[in-house]
DNA sequence: CTTGGGATGGTCT
DNA sequence: GACCATCCCAAGG
């Protein structure tokens, strides 16, 4: 399956975050391939945002919310960990990003458990810092070109339609009026 | 089930 | 020098 086009993400960074539920982050590795749906993200914009890393000024860890759409933000917090974005703005805009915060494991879930060191399948990518570990996703991976087929890279997913929830976005203590947290829940 | 604290270091002020 | 778009484990109800 081919990656999403750049068009995808050339739209308002929240239309995108909702329209990147149910899609396929697919990571190869060595020939091996690790891969999972989409079902958690978050819209982070650029100067109405406060809660954005894009708010105040470009600098050299978020100069990638201002790159090229369908590239990749990936950045390094409490001291420990990595958490991945997928750089998505209207034309109009300067900056945004897309946090993907939940991934349904799919393929190689064995090399998950192993790049996570922990066995429950619930638990493998339910969290932004988690699948990044799940993925071996780290700083190696600012700002690559998530729309060719090459070692990261987002495809069309599941088709079946899903419920999607919308919340007020976790761990942020500003722009607490923006329910940009999304889910999808697929109905068993 | 919920709550609290420790790990750990880059980035920004 | 404070702040984190987090996770995990232990303790309490």
């Amino acid at each position: 399956m081919s990656s999403l086009p750049r068009s995808f993400y050339a739209r308002d960074t929240v239309t995108v975050a909702r329209g990147l539920l149910g899609k396929k982050l697919v990571r190869k590795i060595g020939g091996q391939i690790i891969s999972g749906i989409i079902t958690e993200t978050e819209a982070y914009r650029h100067r109405d945002d406060p809660a954005s890393h894009a708010f105040r000024r470009e600098t050299e860890r978020n100069k990638a919310m201002f790159g090229e759409v369908g590239h990749s933000y990936v950045y390094f917090t409490y001291g420990m960990y990595f958490c991945f974005n997928v750089v998505a703005r209207s034309p109009k805009s300067k900056a945004g990003a897309v946090l993907i915060r939940s991934l349904q494991p799919e393929k190689g879930v064995d090399l998950m458990k192993k790049n996570r060191g922990k066995t429950d399948l619930k638990n493998l990518a339910n969290g932004p810092a988690k699948l990044s570990l799940a993925l071996d996703i780290t700083k190696n991976q600012y700002g690559v070109d998530l729309t060719n087929n090459s070692s990261l890279f987002i495809t069309e997913g599941l088709q079946k339609k899903g419920k999607i929830t919308k919340a007020r976005r976790i761990g942020i203590k500003e722009g607490m009026e923006h329910l940009w947290n999304f889910k999808i829940i697929y109905q068993t």
